[in-house]
DNA sequence: GTTAGCACTCATGGGGGCAGAGTGCTAAGG
DNA sequence: CCTTAGCACTCTGCCCCCATGAGTGCTAAC
């Protein structure tokens, strides 16, 4: 089989007729939106008129051939395979480009809560979740390794302080932290002061390797802050947000327990997620995984994920998608996705290189 | 009906001869561990031996028609009611007090992530549902109105400043904020610095009255303060944390979509579950709440839920639980509940009243 | 290459019969 | 008067069967 030059096909997908291809396109949008075996009958009625069942019969054998649609049993209709759905989202499928007015929203509600980072991730992953009819997700961004802005030292109690690190990306991080001695808020803050003059800017291990002369109580905040440091790059990919739960339960293919609870667990425990998330090349931006094609992706059987990194790989970011079943509306979601994480990308530059803006 | 006067009855549970009393419970403690409606014979071969099963049957008449037992149909056997289920955690459960290994267990716990505060949500809840096998519910601490410990402004960029607030209760909050003019980072320093030497301790609207001189930057400064602890205000219940969906989901219970659907909104937005806890007496300190009793419970229709304040009334505080089907194991449930919610008082107290510890 | 016609397949839903569990009742016994 | 053995009764769950209907694959004609 000779390889297409055409287009840009990195898995070969089958060369089809025209006819084949608005047939299968026909099949693919109204499984999504029905959830129920497609006809050679309803497609004549509802999307290609001016043929007979039977000709749209002879096509589909040639499109089951082809590995793009299957029967779920003998006199049902067909529904798209995983390779069905891969071959719209890849060649079909026509995204429906965000009005001025959808755009505008997002960046509205993202100015609403412009300021509490937190919040934003939230409201993020709703609109996302009633856009797709699925779960909204989305990691909040975090640093390669997280760099230090600022470090302030408060005075709780007489030997108890709060350490409260400004990172990078925006993060603020707190830990209370027993001091040596009992120390008043100005000497403190002194401390704290000298200190900043010399961090910002530094990774764990770069602040660990400093070779500044300090006092005691520096050298002890800056040892915390080492620990607090390695700490957050430890743990920082663990602030995963989700919604949508509900909408998911509400669909067709989660009636069945072992389903819903097959779904509920991946959001919950999202760590094979993440493992997943991983192996993805960031530099291609948006990506959609349809069904399991390997033992990575075993956990997407019968799923479906947009999900797009935003951000600047190796500097900061995280991830934004959805996730749901196989039959997402694709051409919905993914300019809303890619749209989404374009506006996390500018927030968190605004943040990271003040020149830009 | 005499009220009888020998035990707390705020509502008058009818009395019970000795065997009614034992052969409800053992119903309810087989109920709460099998799910499965309870026959005569059941009860008489695990519970109550020395009986014959007809003898049982008639005790079961009884207890039917004091409104504490139902049959699902004629020919299967009982099933604890709502009621049933009240007089069993009034009168009858034993609390399994909590061994020293757990106690010392959950205080580790809650030492190793000490400093974290948020993670600690996620860990007491993860604890909660794993004793439970159910959902584990917390909301963050907060106080009735947030009073300012100590500010701070750092600058971002030219005109882009973080205001980090610090709240008494331990709460870190961060806004970004637009500042009306290139402002040097000294600057910045020494404004929230002069400010914080006037504005601890106050709340919201204390800070909007207050009478101090103050420079532009410092009133701009106290202007956002303002604006940003009453959306803190406005906001602060919605940290909500729960774990604990996927246990809920294997139980048979929630085999059936609709209850499956049912209680993940409930979980997923819980601000029903907000209304009523608020309704809820603090004093007590610790509720268990089974089934709907009227329309402000409606939403626990078969459900239970056990659930105890934490911190100190009308200065901060929060709320933390279990929810879960009707047949909770409530007397393993109970004790860990208002453990939990004694370490998190104690956690809080440290932070609230430096003299204490 | 297309289409009408037709026999075939298979999921779905309703009805009937059977087994088992658990009850309520009655009558006998302590 | 309380307890218990005995028994008829009821109701669910399950299996089997059958009729229905949707949708197919094939063939032969256009």
């Amino acid at each position: 089989m000779a390889i297409p030059d055409a287009l840009p096909h990195d898995q070969l997908p089958p060369a089809l007729s025209e006819r084949k291809q608005l047939i299968l396109k026909a099949i693919v949008e109204s499984y999504i939106g029905s959830a129920t075996p497609v006809g050679s009958g309803q497609v004549v009625r509802e999307y290609v008129p001016g043929v007979s069942s039977a000709t749209v019969r002879n096509e589909m054998v040639g499109l089951e051939e082809a590995g793009l649609l299957v029967q779920p049993h003998t006199s049902a209709g067909r529904v798209p395979s995983e390779g069905g759905f891969r071959y719209f989202v890849r060649q079909l499928m026509e995204e429906r480009a965000l009005t001025r007015a959808e755009q505008s929203t997002i960046r509205r509600q993202r100015l609403a809560v412009q300021l509490a980072r937190e919040e934003w991730l939230d409201v993020a992953t709703t609109l996302l979740a009633r856009v797709a009819h699925a779960a909204g997700i989305i990691s909040a961004p975090v640093a390669a390794q997280c760099r230090v802005k600022h470090v302030e030292l408060l005075a709780i109690q007489e030997r108890l302080g709060l350490l409260v690190l400004v990172l990078q990306e925006g993060t603020v991080k707190q830990q209370l932290i027993e001091l040596p001695e009992d120390t008043a808020q100005t000497d403190l803050s002194a401390a704290s002061s000298r200190l900043n003059q010399h961090i910002h800017g530094l990774s764990c291990s770069e602040l660990d390797a400093l070779g500044e002369p300090m006092s005691d109580l520096e050298a002890f905040i800056a040892a915390r802050l080492v620990s607090l440091m390695a700490q957050i790059d430890e743990h920082q990919r663990k602030d995963f947000h989700h919604t949508g739960l509900v909408e998911l339960l509400e669909l067709p293919e989660f009636q069945h327990p072992a389903q819903a609870q097959r779904i509920v667990r991946l959001l919950e425990h999202p760590e094979e997620l993440f493992g997943l998330l991983e192996t993805l090349p960031w530099s291609e931006g948006m990506h959609v995984l349809i069904g399991a094609r390997g033992p990575r992706t075993a956990i997407l059987q019968d799923l479906g994920l947009v999900v797009s990194y935003y951000g600047v790989e190796s500097v900061a970011g995280g991830f934004v998608g959805v996730l749901g079943p196989m039959r997402l509306p694709y051409a919905e979601i993914v300019p809303v996705v890619r749209y989404v994480s374009q506006v996390m990308t500018e927030s968190l530059d605004d943040l990271l290189s003040p020149g830009a803006k």
